[in-house]
DNA sequence: TTGAAAGCGCTAACAG
DNA sequence: CTGTTAGCGCTTTCAA
């Protein structure tokens, strides 16, 4: 029965249809816990999805869930269950325990929070996983993330070509991705040779509340106004917009503003989002991949993806 | 061993912190497919989501991953797995299936999607289940819901309130749902007791791009532009504005507009959305909850959320 | 090509 | 309170 079912050139094409009707006909199927547990395969990534810390009421992180809903659609081709996680702790020994005991074959991690050392510390156990983040050559593991600093660079270049020279960076640097991006806007600036100042503008978390609360305060006493802004995320983007426009400034006239993401608002605001895209579904795609090649012994290399300016009225 | 790992009380203190100690020193932890084959508990619960078929690039349905956020919490409290599908087929004898082969102890629907025949298919099977959807006492089976009629209501009031006269409502009738709300705006335009016409627009799917493109047409050739609309969710609404303001006519001067969900983005949007908030952390709560009782052998019963009418600038 | 049987790692019933 | 053991439902090796 075992063989007839799983399809195996062992067995005569009539007597697997003798099973599989009988098996139709009782309405049985297979326990999955004692198939797994004969077999030793789990057949399930364990995603885990580092959501920011949610202020007040609502999860906004559109473009976490975006690269979740395109990695399931690249798992479920696989044929492989997701179980999803949420990031309550950034230690290796849980997720240690979650492969030790058969919990998933491997591990996602979507979004690495602001330290990763615990990462290389899981990666130093040989634990299968990838992760979506920045990308360094030091890491010890795979990961797959934009090309932050090509993002930066694009936004730094844009505004040196429209003569800008006072530009914010507003955005947590402790978070890996942002730092790159932060260096990023910095190289293109001075690439463009023109003396530029940057300034920075600290955040606890992605949230456009505290974007905007911080935003505004800088506004009020930061001294001078910038004349270009650079957002670690397009929701923050949107709460600096928000926030320049309650001040008196115009964007793009005064002040001219560059997003990251390229999430499905950043079109429909107003004025539309200028912002560098990331492509998720790639992305997606893309862990899925590298983690099957890690699972079959192999010890792929990370991947930066093409980095996008898509300019539209900010 | 394995009573003293599960911290039985049949086992003194001593011995069980021997035991723990021992594992911990050897890096021990317990099979759970053996574990799960055995005690005939899976502990995992399958959250089904429905995503609306995206249109083009990016899945925004911030509205649902929210739901899905709050689920995730509510299960992880009771130390449930959560496994992820993606709605690839609505019908009951894929999710049986699942069933009857443990991946899943139960079922959590989160969009209903168009037809729901199937889901009292499913019910029929006394498959273990909750919907968050339309709640309907005819359904065989236990949903949890915004109380959409009254949402809709609150819509039409306020509409009636403002002395509008000729209101649209945009969104996908075949939605159960949607349906709701659209009678509620009636409803509660009607008991204002003025004479009020109600034209539909008629939409595929949830997406800001088709709902932008079915407003455009229908301002060029619709006849009388309304001076009221009412969308079937908050990405509808900001296309319409949009679409509204194209075509020459300002919100909420010349039309007002009301959407539905309160998603994060409607707070920011230029104007700040008008919108039905459903609370999607009870929500959450509530289906978990509700999943359980039924697991326990219960039937309880669907459940309206309140709603509310959160008045901004549209 | 099919059948028989061992054993995956655990829990729980039973005996002590 | 602790130890022993049967058996959960499957896959796979070995024998026929």
């Amino acid at each position: 029965v075992s063989r007839a079912l799983q399809d195996s050139p062992l067995v005569q094409r009539q007597t697997k249809e003798r099973v599989i009707a009988v098996a139709a006909k009782y309405g049985y199927s297979v326990n999955r816990h004692a198939q797994r547990l004969r077999s030793k395969r789990t057949n399930t990534i364990a995603v885990v999805l580092h959501l920011p810390p949610s202020y007040g009421r609502a999860v906004a992180a559109p473009f976490i869930f975006q690269l979740l809903a395109d990695v399931s659609r690249a798992l479920s081709i696989r044929h492989q269950d997701l179980l999803l996680c949420s990031a309550e702790t950034d230690e290796a020994p849980a997720y240690e325990r979650m492969l030790a005991s058969k919990g998933a074959d491997a591990l996602i991690f979507l979004g690495q929070g602001a330290g990763t050392g615990w990462l290389d510390d899981l990666a130093r156990t040989h634990a299968p996983f990838v992760v979506w983040g920045a990308v360094d050559d030091d890491q010890g593991f795979c990961a797959v993330g934009s090309d932050n600093l090509k993002g930066g660079m694009l936004a730094g270049r844009r505004f040196a070509e429209m003569g800008r020279e006072n530009v914010l960076f507003v955005g947590d640097r402790a978070h890996a991705e942002i730092e790159l991006r932060r260096q990023g806007l910095e190289r293109g600036l001075k690439q463009a040779g023109r003396g530029v100042t940057i300034r920075d503008l600290s955040l606890a978390d992605f949230s456009f509340e505290s974007a905007y609360a911080v935003m505004q305060d800088f506004l009020q006493n930061g001294g001078e106004r910038p004349d270009a802004v650079f957002a670690a995320s397009d929701t923050i983007a949107m709460a600096v917009i928000v926030a320049l426009q309650e001040a008196g400034l115009q964007v793009p006239r005064d002040t001219s503003v560059i997003g990251y993401n390229d999430i499905a608002y950043a079109a429909h605001f107003s004025p539309p989002l200028t912002t560098v895209r990331q492509d998720t579904h790639q992305g997606g795609t893309l862990l899925v991949e590298k983690l099957f090649q890690i699972l079959d012994g192999a010890k792929p290399p990370s991947v930066k993806l093409p980095t996008e300016l898509i300019v539209r009225g900010t």
